[in-house]
DNA sequence: ACGCGTTACGTTACCGGTAACTTAATCCTT
DNA sequence: AAGGATTAAGTTACCGGTAACGTAACGCGT
């Protein structure tokens, strides 16, 4: 009855051809607007296509040309933590508007996932890779020189990428983000975060904050790096661990925004007045900032425009324009209010 | 010089089989672990495998056997909104474990951009879509019943769905939390939240929350619909805003938890107690209610859970399991403490 | 020693497009 | 009006796998 289609009843494009009375050559041709055929043939073929519902199917397309697909592979530790949706939504939106779509890897903050993950969407074909962190896995970095595709490494800047890379220098970052708080007079600086079985930005920047706030005469840094999401209420319970174990502590340094307002939020229910009891600063200048009635301490680093330049960088490779290497996309201490007042010179 | 590979530089299956000197038939019996071969030969291809550093082409498997991809398509209206955020997660880590993979699309809240990407997607042969929300443009409508793979829609659950859907009944909730505010005694109450050119789940929900509120005997619902992310920032403005035109609003009700925090931070600048002066309801019971000073009014919603049911749902489906079309995953309002108490009978 | 089943492969065709080439008809140009 | 150029097609081969089928060699029971 029906008119015969493939096993999975899909449109093809020979029964497009076959409707309008052409090869599938000349369908194919009117489908690309390649030209070389009439306006009468080229009507009657997207008549039948619009008649038939033809949707051409781009595997076919990708593999006869030996190309590579339209699809461009996006790892991301984890959601949950709004520094990564941001980058992503500026990734998916540039990259959309490009033709290109967004194959998502959450890696769950381990190299094994992201390895897993390499090795299934290389398969695929994709036109490129973005991936967070500049921490791979041996034979993950072997596949990705092999991949011969471009790939842009983000957050963590990498001065000698596997191909690209964007975002910033987290060990200059935390140095600048200890240098003002001890410059603030503070002394005993803790450090609430989470850590995770691989070393990433987070510990970079860790490492860049203790050597300042050691350099400068601060106390060694109290370290407390929870096995958790970087979220508020790993914030909230991380401070009552960290001042618990360590009194004296007279800042805190977290992981990020969402952490130091957990951080905040504690010390209100323990009535500790921030900053004079207390100094608190985050990281990543988030939304929620905006709305707080103190101006939070902390670094702001713009995630929409690093997730953009990713794929700016990405699409600029693709379209053989020449592209940086290696981009540094920058940020800015926030002073804010919940920390004491440098002492002005 | 090099060993002869195909025009994109990588090794393909009849490289691997002529290496190990056997058909590529063969290798790909290896491959597949399919049997019908020697442990010697399996041994040798496995071998030249690795030492070729071969990736298979998932492209040419798929293509080949005229079947659909281990792709699964989600969009999502944006993750600016931590709701989505959390729901992606949930969605791609169920997925992840399955073998799938996510195809994202950013809809940014039209059904414009909705339609061009499920258009392109389809053209990958995905196993199945994942797509928030219940109203698609009819071209779409028209693409998803055609495609004949297995289609989810999430969050506002649809009882009448294109294949299956999981999520709340808006309106209901909606309609429980203008009852429960009214029960609180509140008659002047304000609604913020944001809204697109798309009616959405948020829309139903304020229907349900008008229709309680009215029929409850309320006052008429001052309402306030920002062109917005539905974040901080745009609750505490548009929070500014309502009360402006209508300083009589003795409550608000907001699209989200994050908006309601926004409107806190502008009550607290302004010095109005909340609840004495004025109520706040939020929506979600996001994670950053976990470490609030008062426990916000909103209305619980599984998000992760939500995800991952979307996920089961669609690798039940695509593992021919029977899956039902619908499925209610339920809303618990959260009394909390930034509305007044209802009297106690 | 014969026949039959099994094992371990090889061969062929095909999926749905497109590049590259071929062909037939039309269109100028001189 | 002859011949070369152009237009509008059609034909063939191929991408990298896999289903389906073919086949040679071996084992084994009688």
């Amino acid at each position: 009855m029906a008119e015969k289609t493939n096993k999975t009843n899909k449109v093809s494009l020979s029964q497009v051809a076959k409707a309008a009375g052409v090869s599938k050559m000349t369908a194919s041709r009117v489908l690309r607007a390649e030209g070389g055929y009439s306006d009468k043939t080229r009507d009657l073929v997207m008549q039948k296509v619009d008649q038939l519902g033809y949707l051409p199917n781009r595997l076919a397309t990708v593999f006869a040309g030996d190309q590579t697909s339209t699809f461009v592979g996006v790892s991301i530790p984890d959601l949950g933590n709004e520094v990564f949706a941001q980058v992503l939504e500026g990734i998916d939106r540039k990259l959309g508007s490009f033709g290109h779509q967004t194959v998502l890897g959450l890696t769950q903050h381990t190299q094994k996932e992201e390895e897993d993950w390499i090795r299934t969407v290389l398969s695929w074909q994709p036109a490129g890779l973005i991936l967070t962190g500049r921490f791979h896995s041996a034979r993950a970095t072997e596949m990705l020189r092999n991949a011969g595709i471009p790939i842009v490494e983000i957050w963590d800047l990498n001065s000698s990428p596997l191909d690209m890379s964007v975002g910033i220098n987290h060990f200059d970052a935390g140095f600048d983000m200890g240098r003002y708080l001890v410059g603030c007079g503070y002394r005993q600086i803790g450090y609430v975060g989470t850590s995770h079985d691989t070393a990433n930005a987070a510990t970079t920047r860790l490492a860049g904050f203790c050597k300042a706030v050691e350099g400068g005469g601060g106390g060694v840094t109290k370290q407390l790096c929870l096995h958790d999401t970087a979220a508020y209420y790993p914030g909230f319970y991380g401070t009552e661990q960290l001042l618990a174990a360590h009194p004296d502590v007279d800042c805190i340094f977290y992981q990020n925004d969402a952490m130091a307002f957990g951080g905040l939020q504690f010390a209100a229910t323990k009535g500790l007045k921030v900053p004079s009891d207390i100094g608190v600063a985050g990281w990543g200048d988030l939304p929620i900032a905006a709305v707080m009635p103190q101006r939070l301490t902390s670094m702001h680093v713009p995630h929409l425009k690093l997730g953009q330049a990713a794929a700016e960088m990405m699409i600029g490779r693709l379209s053989g324009e020449p592209v940086p290497t290696c981009r540094d996309i920058g940020f800015k201490l926030i002073p804010g209010s919940t920390v004491r007042h440098p002492d002005l010179r």
